[in-house]
DNA sequence: TATGAATGAGCATTCATTCAT
DNA sequence: TATGAATGAATGCTCATTCAT
């Protein structure tokens, strides 16, 4: 339609090729390894044409984390449907979450080893540009958790406060599963973690 | 008194001292600047002399992150004493958690960064020696929480992958709390996060 | 016609020029002072380019080394033919020898020192990778006297050995050729040479 | 009986401990483990003290090196006796030079690779200093070959020059002998080293 | 547009030398 | 006299980035 669009398409195309070469390294080789010069092999291009695409090694980064968590999204959208209740839609996303990241393990635990980025309190200049893909699930979860608030089915709290301890809570488990042999039932460890945040530790009754 | 000798007085105050410059400098600078150079120039030394001091990098930064993350268990082991009730230890360790990482925000921030180390799937070499504070904290939990489910307090589930929830979801809020002006009353979080595991989120007879 | 690309070429007449750099280097500087800093100035290129020709220092002054005496190899390989008579090649060595090495007096002299390695007793990992147009030298003096003892113009003895005399023996005159000012005529030491070798020391009929 | 001489003999009988101690260092390690510690810790001083016995590690490496060839040098002088025909004090040489240097084999191989200091053409300031004790055992070899030819048992050539040749020629073998595997019997090689320098290598009448 | 050779600042580490004790 | 902690220049090597082609 527009003009520009074949261009923009084939940009487009080759940034997420970069992307999934990316993180074929990154799962192989882990993030030390994670050169320019070894994107560039996987993704069969030469070094210099990955600035081409990208601004610098940051940029890329940022978009090759950003387009897989673009498909986590994805997922999660169909999931996190407002109006539904809670109590339906969390053990959905926890079963959604453990079965992408079954899926990439490899990702997952490079990943997370570079989640909380530099963690350079000077330089801050980057830090708007920067998590959002993991701020919109952030978000997603936040607003679950706000309607059904509003709807009386859960206790009125910060809910973003909430996504947040709900969301690193869950990757937690996530994380424990990449190590288990054999892997543990996903559907365990999905009405696990739904029981435990929906209803408590406790016993009912038991405590005063 | 002691059996130690003045030297090693000195080399036990001196490591204190480049850990504490490592911990600045981490905070400063983040985990990408924390150069042997840096430090050294942190603690006022030569670069030359950390290498009296600790064997090599990798040394030097267990040892920092040892000291700190010790200082942490010294409190914890202080609060989650075996056969107090869950419902009091959880809340005491959350404030534990909340009040020593108020102090040491920065710490926190870049420690988060590097705790999965370089998260490659073919480089298990070194996986033994490391971590074994954050492997401490997660077996305390994991105990407190096995008591509790033995005495019928909690209900049975596997202790580890509990401790491994719940710290990481206490993580979560003790990040989010970093970036938060002006920052949330400590003991508000306490109260809140203590509900939420020990009750869960939902209004009791709500929900089917 | 060769099937040798551009590329090819170019990266032959690079590495040779990195060689003839480090042969400057190490006439002026000495052993001691061939940093990679110092050859990367010499050949008016950068330190990180030396790495796109080497794998490390070690490959560098081995290739540095073997592109000199292969040249001098070539000169030999002229000479020490099978079949002439060791009375004639012999001389003729020497003087291959003496005018190679007064060309290159600067790269004699450091490379002398730098013959035997390391020299550790309890190191030998990398013994047989090196060295070896020393030793091709030694095996080609060598076959020419054993020819020349299996048609009956020398004593029989292990040429091996014979060969190692040899060439030590005339190392140690072109070592002395570097300091003499003005140096000796080349043709004087070749025949002074060959005929102590090929006669012994003694005046003939005055020693029982 | 001179004033001085208890502090004198002191300082002597360190500088030897010293020496020794280098050759011990020198031969476990090689020369690229010649560090200064070592030698200190070997010699069961601190580093510092040992720049209260030398100028620096160049002089200290020195003296080691002159300490060893001293005694070789004692040896070599109850053989090279001037008046004594070189057919019997040249075997008898070769034999003090065999024995010696299977003594101290890996003195030999370290010290081989150090002999011609650092070759550094543009930095002659020390050259005089150095390497004094080769040179007089070249020099009692020279002189001994002067002897000979000025009693017409030798042809009449530059003793100097034939001294450096055959002193390295003897060097060569004594290398080969390191690494032969049985050993080859020491009176084996000296008589063919000795019959080799005195008589050639040609048959006599096969030759023009 | 795409390349990849070249760059050079940066890194961890070593070690001869100094100097306060 | 003897020490050894401290120094800091120097080393081999890496890799994000640039730029002439």
């Amino acid at each position: 339609m527009s003009p520009e669009s074949k261009e923009a398409v084939l940009e487009t195309w080759r940034r997420n090729e970069i992307a999934q070469a990316t993180h074929r390294v990154l799962a192989r080789r882990g993030p030390a390894g994670l050169s320019m010069q070894a994107i560039a092999d996987e993704a069969g291009i030469a070094k210099g044409t990955l600035y081409l695409y990208f601004e610098d090694r940051e940029a890329l980064l940022e978009h090759a984390v950003d387009a897989t968590f673009g498909e986590l999204m994805a997922r999660l959208e169909t999931v996190l449907l407002p109006g539904r209740p809670i109590a339906e839609t969390l053990p959905e996303t926890v079963r959604a979450l453990i079965l992408f990241f079954d899926e990439k393990k490899d990702f997952l635990r490079a990943y997370m080893s570079m989640r909380y980025g530099d963690g350079c309190a000077e330089d801050v200049r980057h830090k708007r540009r920067k998590r959002t893909h993991y701020q919109s699930y952030l978000k997603l979860l936040a607003a679950a958790f706000g309607q059904a608030a509003a709807r009386g089915e859960v206790k009125p709290q910060d809910p973003d406060r909430l996504a947040a301890l709900v969301a690193d809570g869950i990757s937690a488990v996530l994380l424990r599963r990449l190590d288990e042999r054999p892997p543990r039932p996903a559907e365990e460890d999905v009405l696990w973690i739904s029981e435990l945040l929906l209803r408590g530790l406790l016993v009912p009754g038991r405590n005063s």
